[in-house]
Order: structure tokens, then sequence, then C-alpha cells
RNA sequence: UCCCCGAUAGCUCAGUCGGUAGAGCAAGCGGCUGUUAACCGCUGGGUCGUAGGUUCGAGUCCUACUCGGGGAGCCA
């Protein structure tokens, strides 16, 4: 008997055939007609199947009748037209095998509604919802499509480590990695931890980034994206930032800003345009479910141009705005949530692209403008989630890279091998990091960034 | 880390002026039905987050703590 999965199974070129279908219960309802219908999903796709079970199935009354939310079984039978609303398709179970019952009064899952909140504290059931199941094939539609595009587009798909010994790779706190006893760490004569007898023989970390290692492959490779787990150790409570994330980062050789600014664009309407259209299902459901506005707008922005402007010309906007602002704006300080809010949402109401920022406020692998006093950042600014992408034209001067280390009170021995970047054959660079999260959030409509990522780690919380 | 809000049945919540606990859904039983978040009736289900305090009396007022949420900062 061929397996058919309940996505095909809808279909309505499925029908006629007899095929073997393996999930779960959503809901089942009883007709004393002497038969049951009993929805069941298998995680294929949005939709459930009914299924009909007749009274004269042996397993009937013992099994079928006592079928909960959440069992699971095996059955095979006729996909037929359905005679009524709601379905193109049913099936006429011919043979039920019941493998687990889901006992209805400690199942947590209800077929109704729950709160965000709780599906968080039963984290390994929520993917059975109806919102954690689309959630998951939207990120797995957005992986996909970041693969296809980087790899249509000629790039190398390059690994760079998770532990890392670069102790600033200039972005944030970090989560150190070792395998000394914390009840009897080993200290030298000054009294100072021994990190030449832990186990990478220094101190080491989990990666904040794999820009610097990505850089290497990009000056030898030409265009390389990595693609992985990022860790920060920051101590954010918001809906926006986890613990670890994952993280796209695409460096190319020979970019300048402008070439990176037209990739990042290019790079986010791909993603949303596939999702469009390879999850119509999973999109009508987050549109109706939980943002009405989502696709219309995901829609406006695979159409439009985004705005480009410099930090400078945003500034001299959000002081012109008449707006009143908790902080006042003004030129050197970075931008505040409710600025880039006034930018995106109010004043031009789609993605802004932000760029030449003042050089103060930016790390020091940023390329210096010959003005000296802004650097060639870029920040990609989406409605309701802020940044989504940052990066920059990178530094290929070496004296100027020094120059800037120094100034950050950061010791250019450390960097010696990135700096050999510079020394050997430089060249202008460029490259970007995409928030997987926050694109899945943005993409969604889902209002909480642990919503869009299995197991989310947060400070205070590694459950699961 | 800072500011604000919350914690009551398995879940989602209501609970008035401080007077001893309620609904919907879920569950069990019965009814009805090609149904589709099915529907109708009945039944069971509670240390009101924890620890103190005020009071004749606290779910309700006060304090601390724990956990959760929203916002800010940091950023992706």
């Amino acid at each position: 008997m061929e397996k058919m999965s309940v996505a095909q199974a809808r279909r309505p070129e499925s029908i006629g055939q007899e095929v073997q279908l393996q999930g779960w219960v959503r809901t089942r309802r009883d007709s004393k007609a002497g038969f049951s219908f009993v929805e069941i999903n298998d995680g294929s796709c949005q939709g459930n199947l009914q299924v009909i079970m007749e009274g004269s199935l042996p397993n009937y009354e013992s099994e079928i009748k006592r079928l909960t939310t959440g069992s699971s079984l095996s059955l095979v039978g006729l996909i037929k037209a359905s005679p009524a609303k709601g379905q193109t398709t049913e099936v006429q179970a011919q043979q039920v095998t019941v493998y687990g019952i889901a006992d209805a009064d400690s199942y947590p899952l209800q077929k109704k509604q729950h709160s965000f909140e709780f599906l968080r504290t039963i984290a390994h059931l929520r993917p059975r919802t109806n919102t954690f199941g689309a959630v998951a094939r939207v990120r797995n539609r957005v992986c996909r499509s970041i693969h296809d595009f980087f790899q249509e587009e000629g790039f190398l798909y390059v690994h760079t480590p998770i532990i890392t010994a670069s102790d600033c790779e200039g972005a944030g706190a970090m989560f150190q990695v070792t395998t000394l006893k914390l009840d009897a760490v080993p200290k030298d004569e000054e009294e100072q931890i021994d990190y030449s007898l832990d186990f990478f023989a220094r101190r080491s970390y989990l990666t904040v980034s794999g820009q610097l290692e990505g850089e290497s492959y990009a000056c030898a490779l030409g265009k390389i994206y990595t693609f992985g787990p990022t860790f920060r150790a920051e101590n954010s409570n918001t809906s926006r930032h986890l613990a670890e994330f994952w993280m796209v980062e695409p460096e190319m050789a020979f970019f300048e800003l402008a070439d990176n600014m037209d990739l990042a664009e290019r790079f986010v309407k791909r993603l949303f345009r596939d999702v469009l259209d390879h999850c119509p299902e999973e999109m009508e459901f987050f549109r109706e479910r939980i943002d009405k506005e989502t696709v219309d707008r995901l829609r406006g922005i695979v159409d439009s141009q985004f705005v480009r402007l410099t930090y400078t010309e945003a500034v001299t906007i959000l002081e012109k705005s008449g707006q009143k602002f908790e902080f006042p704006v003004h030129w050197g300080t970075d931008l505040q949530a409710e600025h880039e809010r006034y930018l995106t949402e109010q004043h031009f109401k789609r993605p802004v692209i932000l760029y030449d920022y003042p050089a103060s406020i930016k790390p020091f692998y940023m390329r210096l403008n010959d003005d000296e006093r802004t650097v060639r950042a870029m920040d990609v600014l989406v409605p309701g989630v802020g940044e989504i992408i940052g990066g920059s034209q990178r530094e290929e001067r070496l004296d100027v890279l020094q120059r800037r280390m120094e100034q950050q009170g950061l010791s250019p021995e450390d960097y010696w091998w990135y700096l050999d970047l510079r020394r050997f054959g430089t060249v202008p660079h460029a490259g970007f990091g995409l928030g997987l999260e926050r694109a899945v959030q943005f993409i969604t409509g889902m209002g909480n960034i642990r919503d869009v990522i299995p197991f989310p780690r947060t400070p205070g919380s590694a459950d699961f």
C-alpha cells in the first residue's frame, strides 16, 4: 500500500486512490448514525484531512470512539470527493490502526486556542498546533530560500567556527566555553585564572558572529555566506532578542557599500516572495489569526523599492518632523527605536536602508568615509520589527584599520590574522548579517521572537 | 539591567465596597446530528503563585520574593 501525506491527499487529483495515511488526530466528531468524522494532520500542510470512520470497522467501539486530540494512528482508505463544504477531499477509512492514545485528562493541548505563554511551557508539544506548524514550515521555506538565493548568485557556503577565541568580535557579550572545574579553578602565581590549563589552552567563547572568519574566505574565494547558530550573552529581555539565534552572513570581495545594499534588498525581497509563492496556506493562516496586515505588507515590499538615505539625512527628517520623541535626535548618537519606527512606519511606510553612520557609534572594521566622521555602515529597517539586517563595507586599508582599533581600545596583535588580510593582497569588500528569526517574525507577524524558534534560549530560560 | 502590568479550575478568563469561589472551553455521562472550533442537558473538578503582615474576617488591602508578559537599552 502506497503511503501518502495529508497534503497530497487533500488535492483533488488524488481522488480515487487507495492509500495509507499516518498522523495525529486534531478533532473527532461522532455521528450517532453510526460513524465518526476524524480530522488528522501529519505536519505536511496547514489543513487537516477529514476521515470517515464507519461503525462497521472492527475496532470502532474499542478504539476509534476513544480517539482524542493528539492520538496517533495509521489508516488505509479511499480518497473521495467530499460531499460537504469545508474540504475538497475526504477519506473513507477501510482499516484503522491506533498507535497511541493521548489521555485527554492529562494531554495539555485542546482543540481551542491557547496563549503563546502557555505553549512556551510545553515547547515539546507546541509544534502540534496550527500556529507552530505554520511557523515551522515558513521557517523551513526561508532557510531553503536563503541557500537557493546565494547558491544561484554564485556564493560559496562556508562554515565558520561556533567556538572562537576572538574575545572581541565586536558584537556584544559572549558565553565562555570551558572545561575547567568551576568550583576549583586553577590559579597562577598572581591569583589569575590559569587558562593554559583550559581545553583550548586559552579563553574561548561561543561565536557572536562569523564575520571575521567570513572575511578570510571572501578574500580568497570571492563571494561566500555563512548560516548558522549565533550566541549573545546580553541580558536582553525583549520580544526581538534571543541568546541563541540563527544568522546569515554573506561577505563579498570587490563589493562596495552600494553593491552591498543592492544585494541586501534583492535578498530580502526574494525571501518574502518565496514564502508568498510557496506557503500560501500558512500565510493565509497568519493573516486570519495573527496579523491581518502581514500578507499585504509583504506584497507591498516585494513590489516596491526600499528607501535609501544617509544617517545625516535621517536626522534632518526627524528634526523637521515636528514629532515629540522621548529622546531628542541629534547628530552623533544612535537612533532610538522610536526614531526608526517613525521613519519606517509613519514617514516612509516601507523598508528603509540607512547608511553612512557616525564613526563614533560603529565598530572598528567599518570603512571610514573621506569625511573622517562617518563609516560605510548600513542597516535595513522594516516596519514593526526594526533592524532586520546590519552590515557595512569593511575597512581594507591596513593603516586606517589599525588606527581605528587603537581608538576603540583594541590591541592589533590580537587580530594579527585579520590584519594579514589587509597586509597581503587587500581588496575592497563588504557584507551583512540577517537575523533569521527577525525575518521569520516579520514575515509571519508573530509578536514574540520566542515563538519563531523551536526551543528559545533567553536569560534565565533554557528548558527543553 | 531599568520602568509598567499580571499570576484564581486542565486551558482562557470574570470575581463589585474586604464577608468564605464563578463562566466558557476541556473531561465523564446522556441526547441530537454528513459533521466540520458541531450543538443541547447533567456531573465531577480550586491550598486563589510563595512567604509574611493589616483585619472580627483577605482572591480582594500592604510588604518581600518567584515566575510570566509589555516597553526601554544592547543588537540580528
